[in-house]
DNA sequence: AAAGTAACCTACTATGAGTAGGTCAAGCAA
DNA sequence: TTGCTTGACCTACTCATAGTAGGTTACTTT
């Protein structure tokens, strides 16, 4: 739900008593756009209390530690990567256009989603860390899986070991990719996303995007 | 200079006056040890000034603040790792297998500077993402060169744009291979070097190294 | 009504970046 | 000697911020 949806709706609740469920629900959507805003440890706690308009115990009480906090706010954030990147795979009937469609998608998610994948790029701790590896993970599997069939299909079969690497290459190209574009935003999405899936498919094939550019 | 070898140094000097030139570089090898440790949210400069021995002001005295003293360290990271692979690839005769090399060198130094590397990558504030900017694009010219200049000299010239998203592509799949790596250790390297460049040559060709492995 | 609980508060502790303002020793001029 | 300057160093702060202790208020249940 919306921010100002949920503070429309906070409001009908009287000498501001509002239950757990939408004050933490309130509190996690005005936490993304301070995390984008100012990262991770430029976030305080005090200013969030500020904004949800309530004291800081409040907070704690609803979401936990700061590192909690983050954690749920940039899980979600992951899932929809993966949701998005997902559906756009499986949405794509020719085999050999997924890999394309898939990196197409992550290229605008993260395009759309810069300030969110910025903070969770840059926010430093052990936490951090450990949700970011478990986003690349997560890809790897999906992309993993991908090479691998794709490669028995085409005849050049690849250990699942070898699969998992080139998706962790694929993807590390993606992330370079979507760094590269920010500097050179002029060029579409597909073109990068041809070059990149061109320059990383195990087999030499190349994919073939529906329209050309 | 070695850590102990200041500190012998130092110890020369009586009442602990010492000149500010080694005192700072004193300071210096204190902090990446610490870096590495804690990353750079979680050094404090009371911990570095009880390591350094001497008060917090000495320490902003001969440093700087927190951001420069980040700064000044891994800036000296950064250019280790970057003469670290132009050197590999200049002592390379072969120009085939310049991209194997660099590829190589880099991830050898990754590896046998993890902490280094993971700190850079993972501290938070705009400064070092500055700086991590800089190492890659850095990393990308140099590889950028050698793209294009083997895909003109193999018939298949490519625009510099191009070459140098190819390099940002090359530099990520290399920088992802490292991650991958951490839980995949019985790897060799040269394995893991050439399934990257192979991966991500844009004409195509695959490097050739001397010894199969 | 009494007890329990959910939502919320004020006012605190602790830590850590950065600074104000001073001491102390060495060199140097008169 | 005396006085001036400079470089190295210090104690003792300010200020921001994560997190907590302990209490209040209102609604619900028995």
């Amino acid at each position: 739900m919306s921010i100002e949806r949920l503070a429309t709706e906070i409001a009908t609740f009287p000498k501001g008593r509002v239950p757990g469920a939408l004050r933490r629900e309130h509190i996690l959507a005005l936490a993304l756009p301070l995390f984008i805003e100012r990262g991770f440890g430029g976030t305080s706690m005090d200013e969030l209390a500020r904004r949800a308009a309530v004291s800081k115990p409040v907070i704690y009480d609803s979401v936990g530690s700061k590192l909690e906090l983050f954690e749920s706010v940039m899980t979600t954030v992951g899932l929809r990567l993966y949701d998005c990147v997902a559906q756009a795979v499986v949405d794509e009937p020719c085999e050999d256009q997924r890999l394309y469609v898939g990196v197409l998608a992550f290229l605008t998610f993260v395009h759309a989603n810069q300030g969110a994948w910025n903070a969770l790029l840059t926010a430093e701790s052990s936490l951090a860390n450990t949700l970011l590896d478990a986003v690349r993970k997560r890809q790897a599997q999906m992309v993993g899986g991908l090479l691998f069939a794709g490669a028995e299909q085409a005849g050049h079969p690849v250990s699942i070991q070898s699969a998992e690497l080139l998706a962790y290459t694929l993807n590390g190209s993606a992330e370079a990719g979507a760094i590269w574009w920010r500097d050179n935003p002029h060029v579409p999405a597909p073109t990068l996303a041809r070059i990149i899936t061109g320059a990383s498919t195990p087999t030499g094939r190349r994919c073939r995007p529906a329209s050309r550019g």
